[in-house]
Order: structure tokens, then C-alpha cells, then sequence
DNA sequence: TCTATATTTCGCCATATAACGAAACGGGAA
DNA sequence: TTCCCGTTTCGTTATATGGCGAAATATAGA
């Protein structure tokens, strides 16, 4: 119970909902999770951490920069949200949104887009 | 997103995850309910409003009496999350306790549960 | 009508959470 | 080492949430 209620309230903020989304089949760094959001650094950092510590993503280090994936192999809850994410709002006018930004963002440099974040 | 983050909000509180589990194929009545969480009644009344704002459980009334059960024909995002719900914990051991109260409660008559939960 | 009882609504309090900026941390480059 | 920059941690603040008891509501029965 603990797990899974630890895995739900993970996803109970959309903005982490929104995280799990643009993460599917690619994976990002927290400069183009920050522009994507369009918060701080600290809160999308805080939200990475809640998202990870539920084993919903995955981290890689690669000098100063740090990478996020959905998991390769996820837990049962963990699969089971992604999923119901996935099924459930894949139409959805924020997230549709999202990937046309993502498609800006991945067109910048790491280097120019990270400069003016912080 | 609306729907779906508020249907994920309404699940994401221990006690309203245990008045889902609890109503798989039965119609319970809100002292039951009440007895079971063992909460103040404005409380689960509080839990009970949540999840049939979200569509996760329907109503009857009959006489004194307010009963609520799963929905017949549920939303997809409530279908997702009631089946989510059914897979990830049944095994847990809050549950199983769960399942053996309402066995006890169930063997009470109405009548004489009520008058000792408020 | 009046009373009793099942449930809900309201008001309050304590805790949890999301947001931010400032400061700390860690690794690359000068 | 020293500086820079991406990221995280910390401290604060505003709002949301879960809990309760008291009062309101609704209905059955006297």
C-alpha cells in the first residue's frame, strides 16, 4: 500500500504528469525539462526528485549535465501509471502543447538553451 | 488533463483508495463505511464526496440510508484507475484487514451498526 | 407536529505541498 | 587553484488537504 500510494501521489500534480509525458521514447536534461515547464530550476528539480525517489524515472549523469528516462524496466505500479498516463491523455490540448515546445527545444543547442535558464 | 488529474487527486489519500478496494462487486452503505475506516463521520463523508465528484462511485438513497457502489458503467479514466487499483493491492495486508472487518460489519444488522457510530 | 437518526455541510486547526530565491554542491575549463 | 555553470538543497511563504466537532439537512416513525 505504501508503494503504491507513494507511486499515485507522485502523479497527483500535473506538472509532474506532464514530466512523465515528454519523457516517453526519448530521454532529457533538466535545463529542457526547465524551459518545457516554464518553472525555477529548484521546483522542477524538486519535482524530478519526487518522480525519481518513486521509481518513475531514471537518472544518467554525464558531466554537469543530468540526463531523465522513463525506467527500463519499471515496477508494477510504475508500469501501470505510465500506461494509464498514456492512455489517458495522449489528446489532451496541454500535452499536444508540450511536444510542439519540446520540438522548439530540441532544435536549440544544449549550450545556447541552457544559458538562459538559469 | 482536467478529468484525468482530478480523478488521480481523488485516489491519491490512503482512506479513498480503501473505499474503492472495499466496494469491488458490492453496494455499501456510509455507516458501514464509516465503521470500516473507523473516521468521524464528517470525515469520510468529506472522502466519499471526493470520489463521487470524480465519478469513481455512484449513489442511492433509500430512506435514512445512502449507499454507494463502483460505477456501472464507469469513465475511461475511472475504469483505468478502479483496475489499477485492483491489481496493485490486493495482496496488500491494510486490505486483507480490511476484507476481514467488513466481514464482521456485514454480519451486524444495519440497525444495530448505526446507532453505535454516531 | 415532534423526535430520533443517518448523512452532509461548515468552521476550525494542524500538517503537507508547491512555488520561489538564495546558497550549496559538483564537475569542466581557464 | 579559481571561476563558471547545471543542478540540488535549504528556508520561507501561500495554499491545499485531512482531520475533528458542531450545526444543518433529510427522512422515518411516534
Amino acid at each position: 500500500m505504501f508503494e503504491f500510494m507513494n507511486t499515485i501521489k507522485a502523479i497527483a500534480d500535473s506538472n509532474r504528469v506532464r514530466i512523465i509525458s515528454i519523457l516517453q521514447g526519448r530521454e532529457l536534461c533538466v535545463c529542457q525539462i526547465i524551459k518545457m515547464l516554464n518553472l525555477a530550476p529548484s521546483t522542477v528539480s524538486k519535482h524530478i526528485s519526487i518522480l525519481r525517489q518513486a521509481r518513475l524515472i531514471e537518472d544518467r549523469k554525464e558531466g554537469r549535465w543530468m540526463y531523465y528516462r522513463l525506467p527500463d524496466s519499471p515496477s508494477p505500479p510504475a508500469k501501470g501509471i505510465i500506461t494509464l498516463i498514456n492512455n489517458s491523455i495522449t489528446n489532451d490540448q496541454q500535452i499536444i502543447h508540450d511536444n510542439q515546445i519540446m520540438k522548439e527545444i530540441l532544435s536549440v543547442s544544449k549550450e545556447e538553451l541552457c544559458q538562459t535558464t538559469n
